[in-house]
DNA sequence: CGGCAAATTGACACATCTCAAAGCCTGTGG
DNA sequence: CCACAGGCTTTGAGATGTGTCAATTTGCCG
């Protein structure tokens, strides 16, 4: 069951047996979700955590006006509302992109779990300083990088992050989200989004249909969107 | 010395008399910077944490085309870097906007003071998650508002904050950074900031001048930015 | 085969950027 | 106390980028 988390946090440090045991021991259930159902509602005051097992979800934030801006796309494996441990009340909405199914673990298993192992509860507090590592990274996507280079960045932040779960075969990944959840993601209008999803394909850095994207030159489209891994903090390094 | 930062913690939950001793009894050094120097440097792996004692920092990332991004302000009493405590390597820079003043404190006074009150280090774990709450609204207001919004937005943001400090009077605070440093932050031209800021006169929502930003109707600038402060989390509750 | 969601296209309005110049403050030195 | 330099703010004009609206095409699913 958690085995891709444990995996995750094995992939920055090394974990005792006793760590992985505490993790296989939380108590949790499993949820399934649809199309954009919301796996986590803004202002909610969550009594558990949820870990994404499959599919891909996302985080949003919902304006007066009606507009959504999504703020962060997670994969199987992320334990995308640590958050709501210590935040207690929602500050976004963490959204399903298609079906998808996540652990619901509750409060008082991570509070034990991290009396129990200081060094779990470090490596769970790092999972969320890279998450906002990521912030920082779309934060300057979206404020200074053209929109050809943010998709660009995006689609090598999530092959970078997909390829660690087995998930890319041959420069090649799926990638459910529409044009429409895409434009939330950078900020732009849906045709914007179109018409620079061509741009990318007409240049040779990026093939996508059916939702799957293919790169075929990851070293170039990591060059020409200015792309550089090391946020993502794919070290294994005592923390 | 860190009466500020104590106060800081104590807004979200209480604090023990032991905790604050453990604070107290911080090792640290202080350093002054002047305008534009780097408390932390993109890509240096520091092994002390730094806190913001007085003046304004930034957190600041640079595109290969020399634009620079920020990310988040701070302000005193805020503790700048705790990221880089199990982060290791920086994803970005800390700057000066003016003068201002920063303790240093080492990573293993840190892991002290957590592995003797594990308490204290869910607070400091809490305060990176302020941190990106913050970071969220800022994607938000990036992607989804306007210009005139946005700056309005961060306006009630750093209010909020500097209110809690005692350092807004009568709807005005110090505000140093220029307007190529608000054009760094909201992703605009130095230009368009500039005519935005003069939209914002114009509506009578903000005074700013010689550096002192004056708002003369919070309430109006708080609707016209759709600001709602709960993403600062200033409930105290237990952690 | 029909229906629906998603992707694509075109045309035009509007927002934002760039470049370049001018004006305005503030601190410094004479 | 004045004059000046330098940084910051403000302005104008034209080029580009991006949004909106509305229609069309495509592709998938029942």
């Amino acid at each position: 069951m958690f085995e891709r988390l444990i995996a995750g946090l094995e992939r920055r440090d090394e974990l005792s047996d006793i760590e992985k045991a505490i993790i296989e021991g939380f108590r949790f259930r499993v949820q399934s979700f649809d199309d954009g159902q919301e796996l986590v509602a803004e202002g909610s005051r969550p009594s558990e955590s949820c870990l994404v097992l499959t599919g891909f979800t996302a985080r949003a934030q919902f304006l007066s006006d009606g507009a959504r801006q999504i703020s962060a796309v997670h994969v199987p494996g992320d334990f995308v509302d640590l958050h709501c441990f210590l935040l207690k009340t929602m500050d976004h909405s963490i959204v399903a992109i298609r079906q998808c199914t996540a652990a619901y673990i509750p409060h008082s298993s991570l509070r034990e779990a991290i009396a129990a192992s200081p060094h779990l509860g470090r490596l769970f507090w790092l999972a969320t300083l890279i998450d906002a590592a990521i912030q920082r990274a779309w934060i300057s996507s979206i404020g200074r990088r053209t929109p050809a280079q943010h998709i660009g960045h995006l689609l090598c932040e999530l092959h970078e992050r997909l390829d660690l779960l087995g998930l890319v075969k041959d420069g090649s990944f799926e990638f459910p989200p529409t044009q429409t959840d895409i434009s939330d993601m950078v900020g732009l209008s849906l045709v914007h989004v179109n018409r620079t999803i061509q741009e990318l394909r007409a240049k040779g850095l990026v093939a996508w249909s059916s939702r799957v994207v293919t790169i075929p030159d990851l070293a170039r489209l990591k060059r020409f969107a200015d792309f550089d891994p090391s946020y993502l903090n794919l070290v294994k390094e005592p923390r």
